[in-house]
RNA sequence: AGCCCGCUAGCUCAACGGUUAGAGCGCCGCUCUUAUAAGGCGUCGGUUCCGGGUUCGAAUCCCGGGCGGGCUACCA
């Protein structure tokens, strides 16, 4: 048997098991690699994956597009760099271990030890990189992955002492130094694998990066009022929030009176959705083209927005209306100016930002006034808005312009400090109730309501943001011009990064194109880019500040900081650039000499991971490799927050270093949902692991579904899917394939046994020719990363081979001549099978692995060992029949319409009939000539004839082709070019009236003598209204119209007709057939091999007994039976009782 | 709040301003089959989101509105 036995019923997700032992055991990937080396380049960068828990349904997505392009590729010829990445450093992490440990905030954190708290996180980085690693194996992903064991040791060693001395195998050879220094060098050449954000290279590439932005002028400290997470402790940069992350919240709102200074009884009312900010307040700002009114309501005057009005209480009087500017510099008294900290001149601030309040020379008490503002709006509140300097980013900048003091009443835990009486050291978030009971004793409060609005919350602990006067590093996008960027000078690109990565951005092919809108929607809206943190694991920014004399310091790489150390250089030597061994370090102050600490902060994580195009390809130390590898050719990913994230900062880094693209195309893709189109959740119960999709669904499968999806839109995910797409795609393939093996291994079948292609019936040149439109389909869909349609190419012709090649080919496949027709057949449907699985290797990589061990490797040992070794297949002009596909869609549209008929007319198929009668155009006519004796076949008739006289069957309908005779008619009635209404009216009632009375023409025509006249390319003219107007072929559609009352049906302008006279030997031909059919789903039902002999035995009634001796030797070859005797069956043989027709009949085998 | 995309059969989606708005899936009926939980044929199924307009002619173009998704901004 040349090939191993193959079930129609197979186990996948077991069988993609055994591939990925048999895949280890052969080293596959790695012969691979080294096949592919050397040769032209392609280069993939993958955006690093947080390893910071297993890995979801919706990682695979992503994952199976990188998986099938750099197979695709591979199979190409080109050499890649097969590396994944692992994001590790920064909040995300933090957060997971800060939970394992219970801890509550920041300070439990410093107070378990910086050291090994980072230990900590070190090690989960490693865990979870070794599960997703393992998963990612699973899915059938090759890359470089590294060997888990190692990395769960290196994980455990860390644990127990960072010190130790360790020694690894590496690529080039031995590696040793502590396990901190091995895990900080993992990804890099020396080790291999993937790589890893938190390895010193990727640290120390970013302080380079940072250093270069400081060199321009670009790196800054700036003060703001910012989004601010108190259980986090840092502040939160508006790249990092994103539109989910400002869900519906709703708050109390309170409406304040503030008494106006000299003037009794009258108030101003003002409305905060924020009441802790109320402590803070030092101005009100109104809109100075505003109209504000003057009411009155009991002895009370209050002051308000006109639009506003409907929000008063009860009833009121207008006393008279003024413009906000006319309330300019009005004074009031504020709601809490009992409180130290209002009274404080210059304002007042936690200790560590008192630098950073500016001097205002007077308390808030003293400053409160009414200001004017542009923005104020009043479509909600008063129209008079409370401005808390401290408390509010916009209030901020309004209190620099007007030279208010700052009150700044919380510190990084939210919490009030001292100088705020009763709301010391009180929380933000629970001061609400006393603000209320405060304004009410104090007889301050109009109304309080709750309020529901669109709220900031942290990203990532989604606790609620407040807004705090924090001190951050940003880096300066530079300005926003005000003109098109065509426009600009060559300095003014140069001062300002954002348009230099716009010209970046430019030049990068972006899939689907709106990616590029969005990315320019981003950078021309976005602000400086805060890159610090006030945490403890990530990046540990380069920046010493000098708190003599203010200036930073900015050290661009490790040998620069040693180079400049003065003191603790011992304690950091040996250690990855990170908290706590870093901050050991001092320098010397480059302007006065002063020794410099390190500023505490760690850096944004998006630096980690913008940087990897340089930090993984060896910018600083390998530029030649460099030089092969940048800029990437392709990198994919999760289009949400990434315009923002990753390809931000990854576009942003490679501008701000090389002013290159980083990468020349991207494909992004949308958000995986559950089937039931909500998002994946434990709570809902729609949400489904990557290890029990593997497991139940198994990777092929799940990958496909992947594959095929519109990547642009968001996709559900689920069993259901799952499970159409093994029936309608992977189950199919895999019948077929199993068919092959089956008939190919009883005519002990092999592959040299291959009769020329010229030699071969049409159908096997049809299918040849298919299979070479899809190889030309395919190849340039995925040379433009369009997935889903190179995998929709696919289907159909699945279908076209399972459906019409292999059924209409089987009995060629079963006849026991073994001749050059059988070897024809056998030939062609491996080169497709072959052909196939290198196709679909890159998609679904086990399933083409299996069927290619089994059809190549089990026949032939000097074939490339694996499937995903050899070669793309490309197009066999040759074999590119294309007017044979022509001729076969046409022989199957003849095919489609006998069928109909039959169903229309209740004559079933296995009653054969004398002829088909088609009418058709000497195009179709020609194409069908060819096919004739297979369309017969097929329709289970005895001939297929061309209509004598097509009136007979059909008659003519004729409509105007308005597309065409919409010219003409334009050229005969002009668009009259003038403005009087009454001869434009004209012109169009006389248009009308043509197109009209073209139908009305045509349909007085003689149809049949019109059908003829088109037929033979001849025009005509036609008189519409007195207008002689010349019908070209192309003006007129003729439609064949069936005549009631015949068998006939009709497609376009292809007509097919059945001759339904039933004749007394038609009719026992039929009943032969119904004969053998019962004689088969017996050998079916007894389980019988289809290669055993029978012998029959039967009683029927006369008329079918007679049909069976007719048919006696027609019969004896479809069933395979040596004897056949209208006799009663042994005992024990398998027997049928039927009727049909009016017959009826018993029938039995019994096996020889 | 602004912008973008979409809204067509139960579901997923087609249809250069052109004629009778079509496919696939599902349902039901018939049928074919010694590979197929398969295939073939057919029935049922439509206010093309709503309302105006332009045009000889609108699912398609324009205006207004509704719903869904996305992006951006976030404000008292």
């Amino acid at each position: 048997m040349p090939f191993k036995p193959v079930s129609s019923k197979t186990n996948f997700p077991e069988l993609e098991r055994d591939i990925l032992r048999w895949w280890k055991e052969t080293d596959a990937f790695n012969k691979l690699r080294k096949l592919r080396a050397g040769g032209k380049t392609w280069s993939f960068v993958d955006g690093p994956i947080t390893a910071n828990n297993p890995m979801g349904v919706h990682h695979a997505w992503g994952r199976t597009y990188k998986d099938i392009f750099q197979r695709y590729r591979a199979m190409q010829g080109f050499d890649e760099r097969w590396q994944n990445g692992f994001d590790c450093q920064g909040l995300w992490v933090e957060v997971n271990v800060e939970k394992d440990l219970g801890f509550k905030s920041k300070r439990d954190i410093e107070a378990y030890g910086l050291a090994p708290f980072v230990v900590l996180c070190k090690q989960r980085v490693l865990n979870y990189s070794a599960v997703q690693t393992e998963q990612s194996v699973r899915l059938g992903y090759w890359m470089d992955w590294n060997d888990t064991n190692t990395l769960r040791m290196l994980s455990e060693k860390l644990g127990e002492n960072p010190n130790q001395m360790l020694t690894v195998q590496g690529p080039q050879g031995p590696v040793t130094g502590t396990v901190e220094q091995i895990v900080g060098q993992l990804g890099l050449p020396q080790l291999g694998g993937s790589y890893y954000t938190f390895s010193d290279e990727n640290n120390y590439q970013i302080w380079g990066f940072i250093k270069k932005c400081a060199d321009n002028g670009w790196l800054y400290k700036g003060t703001d009022v910012m989004p601010w997470c108190a259980r986090c402790g840092t502040g939160v940069s508006e790249h990092e929030i994103s539109t989910e992350d400002y869900p519906d919240l709703t708050h109390t709102s309170i409406t304040a009176r503030f008494p106006l200074r000299g003037r009794a009884n009258e108030y101003l009312l003002v409305w905060t959705t924020t009441p802790w900010t109320l402590t803070s307040n030092v101005a009100v700002a109104v809109g100075p083209e505003l109209t504000y009114v003057k009411v009155k309501q009991g002895d009370d005057v209050y002051y308000l927005s006109e639009g506003t009005v409907k929000m008063l209480k009860g009833a009121y009087e207008i006393l008279g209306r003024l413009k906000g500017a006319e309330m300019e510099g009005w004074t009031y008294n504020g709601p809490f100016d009992e409180l130290p900290a209002q009274q404080t001149v210059g304002g007042y601030a936690p200790a560590e930002l008192r630098n950073h309040i500016g001097n205002a020379q007077t308390s808030a008490v003293q400053a409160h006034r009414v200001i004017l503002w542009k923005d104020v709006g009043d479509a909600e509140g008063t129209g008079l808005v409370h401005i808390a300097p401290g408390c509010g980013a916009e209030d901020f900048h309004l209190g620099k312009e007007f030279g208010l003091p700052v009150v700044a009443p919380i510190d990084e835990n939210g919490t009030f400090i001292e100088n705020f009486s009763a709301f010391s050291g009180m929380s933000a978030f629970e001061v609400a109730p006393k603000v209320i009971e405060s304004l009410t004793q104090k007889n301050y409060l109009y109304r309080a309501d709750d309020y529901s609005h669109r709220y900031p919350t942290c990203w990532r602990c989604k606790t609620e943001l407040l807004f705090r006067l924090v001190d951050e590093w940003f880096i300066s996008m530079g300005e926003t011009y005000d003109k098109p960027r065509a426009q600009l000078k060559q300095a003014e690109k140069a001062r300002s990064l954002r348009y230099q990565i716009m010209d970046v951005v430019d030049q990068i092919k972006w899939v689907p194109q709106f990616g590029y809108d969005r990315e320019m929607d981003w950078l021309r809206l976005m602000h400086d880019w805060m890159i610090s943190k006030k945490r403890y694991w990530g990046l540990a920014l380069p920046i010493w500040e000098c708190v003599e004399c203010g200036h930073f310091n900015v050290i661009g790489s490790r040998d620069e900081l040693q180079a400049r150390a003065v003191e603790g250089w011992n304690k950091f030597d040996g250690h990855t650039p990170h908290r706590p061994f870093i901050d050991e370090v001092k320098i010397k102050c480059e302007k006065c000499g002063g020794k410099v600490t390190r500023i505490k902060d760690v850096g944004n994580p998006w630096l980690d991971a913008g940087i990897v195009t340089m930090s993984t390809m060896g910018y600083r130390t390998d530029r030649a490799y460099w030089e092969k590898w940048y800029p990437a050719d392709f990198i994919t990913e999760s289009f949400p927050g990434q315009f923002r994230n990753w390809f931000y900062s990854v576009l942003a880094m490679g501008t701000a270093v090389t002013g290159q693209p980083p990468f020349k195309a991207l494909m992004g893709y949308g958000t995986l949902f559950a089937e039931d189109g909500r998002p994946m959740h434990k709570s809902l119960g729609n949400a489904i692991e990557f290890n029990e999709a593997a497991d139940n669904i198994g990777a092929d499968v799940m990958r496909w579904m992947f594959a095929r999806t519109r990547y642009e839109t968001n996709m559900l995910f689920g069993y259901h899917v799952a499970d159409e797409t093994r029936r309608m795609f992977l189950l199919p393939l895999w019948n077929v394939y199993s068919f092959f093996v089956t008939y190919a291994n009883l005519d002990k079948w092999t592959p040299d046994r291959r009769p020329p292609t010229a030699d071969r019936n049409q159908l096997d040149r049809w299918i040849l020719a298919r299979l070479q439109s899809l190889i030309a389909e395919m190849t340039p869909l995925l040379d433009g990363y369009d997935s889903p349609s190179a995998a929709r190419a696919v289907e159909p012709f699945i279908d076209d081979l399972s459906n019409w090649y292999l059924r209409r080919s089987r009995r060629r496949f079963w006849k026991s001549e073994d001749d050059g027709d059988k070897q024809a057949a056998y030939a062609t449907l491996y080169e497709v099978l072959v052909t196939l699985t290198k196709l679909l290797a890159p998609f679904i990589p086990f399933v083409a692995e299996a069927m290619y061990q089994n059809l190549v490797r089990s026949v032939d040992a000097n074939a490339p060992e694996s499937v995903h070794h050899t070669n793309w297949p490309s197009v066999d002009e040759a074999k590119f029949d294309k007017q044979l596909l022509a001729d076969m869609a046409i022989a199957r549209s003849v095919v489609n319409l006998g069928h109909s008929i039959r169903a229309a007319k209740a004559i079933k198929v296995r009653q054969p009939l004398g002829r088909a009668i088609v009418v058709a155009d000497a195009a179709q006519r020609e194409s069908l000539t060819h096919l004739r004796d297979l369309a017969a076949d097929e329709l289970n008739v005895h001939a297929v004839e061309y209509a004598a006289r097509e009136e007979e069957l059909v008659s003519y309908q004729l409509r105007p082709n308005f597309a065409t005779l919409n010219e003409k008619v334009k050229v005969l009635v002009p668009e009259p070019e003038t403005d009087d209404k009454q001869i434009k009216k004209d012109a169009r009632e006389k248009r009308k009236a043509v197109m009209g009375g073209l139908t009305t023409a045509l349909n007085a025509a003689d149809a049949s003598q019109v059908a003829a006249t088109v037929r033979a390319g001849s025009s005509f003219t036609l008189d519409v209204n007195g207008l002689a107007i010349e019908i070209a072929p192309a003006d007129v559609l003729v439609t064949p119209q069936p005549k009631p009352g015949f068998a006939v049906a009709s497609e376009g302008t292809l007509v097919v007709a059945l001759d339904t006279n039933l004749t007394a030997e038609l009719v026992a031909e039929g009943l032969a057939r119904e004969f053998v059919r019962r004689v088969q789903d017996l050998r079916k039902s007894a389980n019988y091999d289809i290669a055993d002999h029978i012998r029959v035995f039967y009683t029927a009634t006369p008329k079918l007994a007679s049909a069976i001796e007719t048919w006696r030797e027609y019969i004896s070859g479809e069933t395979l039976a040596d004897e056949m005797q209208a006799s009663a069956a042994p005992a024990g043989a398998a027997s049928v009782e039927d009727g049909f027709d009016g017959e009826k009949l018993t029938v039995a085998l019994v096996k020889k």
